[in-house]
DNA sequence: ACATCCGCATGACAGATGTCATGCGGACAG
DNA sequence: CTGTCCGCATGACATCTGTCATGCGGATGT
């Protein structure tokens, strides 16, 4: 357990070098979480740190670009399940705009491939909520010096996963299908013929190796792949 | 229809030194929730309140009772979703044990079932994580001065959807669908015949109008009713 | 004591779902 | 250019799922 770890004493071990550039100032933080509570504790949280100031909280993921700009942050953290836009979306949209800037995606579900979509959207660090609340400030810290931040066991379990082994179509229908649509009312929806979705549903179902459709969209929510 | 009510009896029994805000000792709470960086970030903001001292955690619903017991704790703020035993059963196992103990149940989730059940089990608030992070503490000093604590838009919620409309069978037999079990399967693990698993999806299909298993899995997990 | 209601239980039947064999066309290596 | 692989697409067939009519027994209210 890493209980109490409030020592700004022994703070000086990680922080020789300000590589933001200007020395001194504090790390500037934009938080994006949807739920208040959680992320104002998470501002809490952060706000003990001398050398952190969250200067922008967002509450969807479709305010995110504009609260990066509007505030220079340096480091983001982003919720991923977010009203608007995910947290991935919002962290490829980041990327594109504001290069610099260091995208920390936090989440509730280690889903494998929910890390592996992190990363490829320009996530430089991976973070659980399951992990201690001290490992969120070393984090930012970390980030913002060039390192990655990936918890180890969630990294194995990605590589073991292997990728996501549903095609576009598959993942598309299975999708629908998980909020309980009827097979007919895909195939009227996609322009396709009900044969085809029950093809689909099918190689999806082998593919997971499930027993059914219920149980396939179990499994692909579970590894992150809907 | 939220906290206009007081108990008019059983108030004021033991009580020489009101802990309340005003002049006794700090509220000692405890703080159960299974993910560590909520839990102690939610730990970090109840800190700042002066009259507020957190002094026990839990991230297990079955350590919650032997941790109140050990801390003499006056409020517990208990997350739902938890391994071992869900902070619902936990408050009833508080109820029973602790009597005098002030629950609240806080949650992701504001499922108008898990309300109902909350209040069943004893805990006199009910609070969401999407609401301010402020209700937090304004609501352990609440209950502690007697009042209970629930959004009103949700207790009107719990109220129009009425209780749970599924018999015990019903729930049993949905719940065990929702992992993607065939019905086959069911039956031969409730030694029933198929035709009467099927009936009772059928009809738990019909109570939640929904049109097949699947939506109704969705439906009765939303209301909280799984 | 009795009628009534409700949960539990079953099998027959129709319609939805999952599997299979088959074919088309684009991408890619040789 | 050609053979191969893979994603997309379809219809026929067998199985699974959902609905219905029916019946049993315990609780409830009169």
């Amino acid at each position: 357990m890493t209980g109490s770890t409030h020592s700004p004493a022994e703070d000086t071990g990680p922080a020789p070098d300000r590589p933001t550039g200007t020395a001194g100032r504090p790390i500037r933080v934009l938080l994006a979480e949807d739920q208040s509570m959680v992320r104002e504790a998470l501002a809490a949280l952060l706000g003990l740190e001398p050398d952190i100031e969250v200067v922008a909280q967002a509450a969807r993921g479709d305010e995110v670009l504009a609260a990066a700009r509007a505030h220079a942050v340096d480091v983001a953290l982003l919720d991923i399940e977010m009203p608007g836009r995910t947290g991935i979306e919002a962290a490829a949209e980041l990327r594109a705009a504001l290069p610099e800037l260091k995208v920390v995606v936090l989440t509730t579900f280690g889903r494998p491939g929910y890390l592996r979509s992190a990363m490829e959207a320009g996530a430089v660090a991976f973070l659980v909520k399951d992990a201690p609340a001290a490992q969120l400030a070393d984090a930012v810290r970390r980030v913002l010096a060039g390192e990655r931040v990936i918890d180890p066991t969630l990294a194995a379990a990605a590589l073991a996963e292997g990728a996501n082994p549903l095609t576009d179509r598959e993942r598309e229908i299975l999708r629908a299908a998980a909020d309980g649509a009827t097979n007919a009312e895909l195939a009227a929806a996609l322009h396709l013929s009900q044969g085809t979705v029950r093809n689909y549903l099918s190689t999806a179902i082998q593919k997971l190796a499930a027993r059914n459709r219920t149980e396939a969209v179990g499994i692909a929510r579970e590894k992150g792949w809907l």
